[in-house]
DNA sequence: TCATAAATGTTCAACTTTGTTCACGTGCAC
DNA sequence: GTGCACGTGAACAAAGTTGAACATTTATGA
């Protein structure tokens, strides 16, 4: 057997069963084990399979997802975090979901229990968060032109796209909520967010408490159109109570 | 039997079997291994084999396993690195340009001098390698449905944006360029390659030597609409000679 | 923490494959 | 026939590949 037809079997072996053990693949091919470590580093370096101690495993299979989930849920759930619990909350299976910029809408992705979702988003934060479980959702990032300090694309390009788009319920990070109006600090990406909040079904804003009695440089929404506003409790009350009037306030409390 | 009769076999029974060992061969015509391996020189050299060490191995797609991103970035770099140098060197001031999904065009931006250029890609490693020199170019990225093996963005979104675009020059890189067709694995890849390159005023194909001669699932283009393929120079002129009938062939020659 | 076992990398010797060189034979032109 | 070009196979030195021995590193459990 030549020895690049064996590399080509060790690594189909791996991506097959996931994970072999030096020994295994030794056997199963009839050399020793000094060749199988020897053709492992070969197929290491060219990103074929990862090398372990012990064996191979193979990279096609993401194995972890799971388990970073969890862990993550249990390191330090910020009010952010708690936020975005509620926001994943909302969704629900059939739903065609936009997400906008923001590092609230990033957090929703490691929440999203359910599957069968459309999530579509103009952020590359909000898109690599669900990459990994890009398996379990159909995925769509808008395009257009690329705003670095918040990870959005934006512009007439984006613009164009997302007119065209209706979804279900779309997800809105904002910098400020005060006087009935919501705010952030780019007016082209402020722009971009009308035109998502103008073709949805359910328009929730997400702000943790510290945005609320807050504006920042452009408007871009009127509050009494949005479904709810979802931020977390209140030490004190009387800021989520000045927004109900407009729209059904979500806690966690 | 016929020199070129003989190799003529030598490359089925290598393209049957996938592989085969110089003693395998030499059984099969009755030669020595000394003449088989002349040949196997011969048949390398003119890529219609890939000369191993113990023998020889069918090049053709369907032998060989599917290759990650990562997994064909490490081939052939420094081909590629060429092939791509004489790409940015076609781009000017003032252009708009379009650069497809491919390791290839993922290294044009390392060799891009000029400034005032619009690009606009819809791959999002691509995209990347120009992120850290946004302030020099005007970058746009293409959304739509996300293809990992390739880390391209396809699908009707990406088509619907492509259409409306129009662009300078066009930069596509291919799996395989064969009987004036340009071929790559993926048909909703290739279809979205076909838009580009039919709104653009300049279409170049890129594709290193190894492309030339083979052909891929889907075949998207046709070879005698293309301005220019842009390929290194060959040790064995053969091959390039073939392709400069339809198109002007570019080396570092 | 430490002891123990397992896995690893290094080195070397045996073996295989390779390229170089040369000799031989065939076919063809003169 | 002679000379020449060409393809072929054999001999041999060089290079590559493999497996075993052994020292080192890493994982695991007491």
């Amino acid at each position: 057997m030549l020895k690049h037809e064996r590399q080509l079997l060790i690594q189909k072996l791996v991506n097959q069963r996931g994970a072999a053990s030096v020994n295994e693949i030794g056997e199963a091919l009839s050399v020793s084990p000094m060749t199988v470590r020897r053709d492992l580093e070969v197929l290491d370096t060219h990103h074929a399979l990862l090398r372990v101690h012990g064996g191979a495993q193979s990279l096609t299979m993401k194995a972890l997802p799971e388990l970073s989930r969890i862990q993550k849920r249990n390191l330090n759930v910020s009010e952010k975090d708690e936020v975005a619990q509620i926001a994943a909350s909302l969704i629900q299976p059939g739903d065609i979901v936009y997400l906008g910029p923001g590092t609230t809408n990033e957090l929703i992705a490691a929440h999203l229990l359910v599957g069968d979702v459309r999530m579509i988003t103009n952020s590359l934060p909000v898109f690599e968060s669900f990459q990994e479980r890009a398996d379990q959702f159909q995925l769509q990032l808008i395009g257009g032109s690329y705003r670095a300090r918040s990870g959005a694309f934006i512009g007439s390009l984006a613009n164009d796209v997302l007119s065209h788009l209706r979804t279900t319920k779309a997800f809105i990070s904002v910098n400020g909520v005060k006087d009935n109006a919501i705010s952030n600090a780019n007016p082209e990406e402020g722009q971009t967010q009308r035109i998502a909040l103008d073709n949805t079904a359910h328009r929730y804003v997400v702000a943790d408490l510290s945005k609320l009695n807050k504006q920042d440089f452009y408007s871009f929404y009127d509050l009494s159109q949005v479904d709810r506003l979802i931020t977390n409790p209140a030490i004190n009350r009387n800021d989520v109570a000045t927004y109900s009037k407009y729209t059904t306030v979500m806690t966690t409390a």
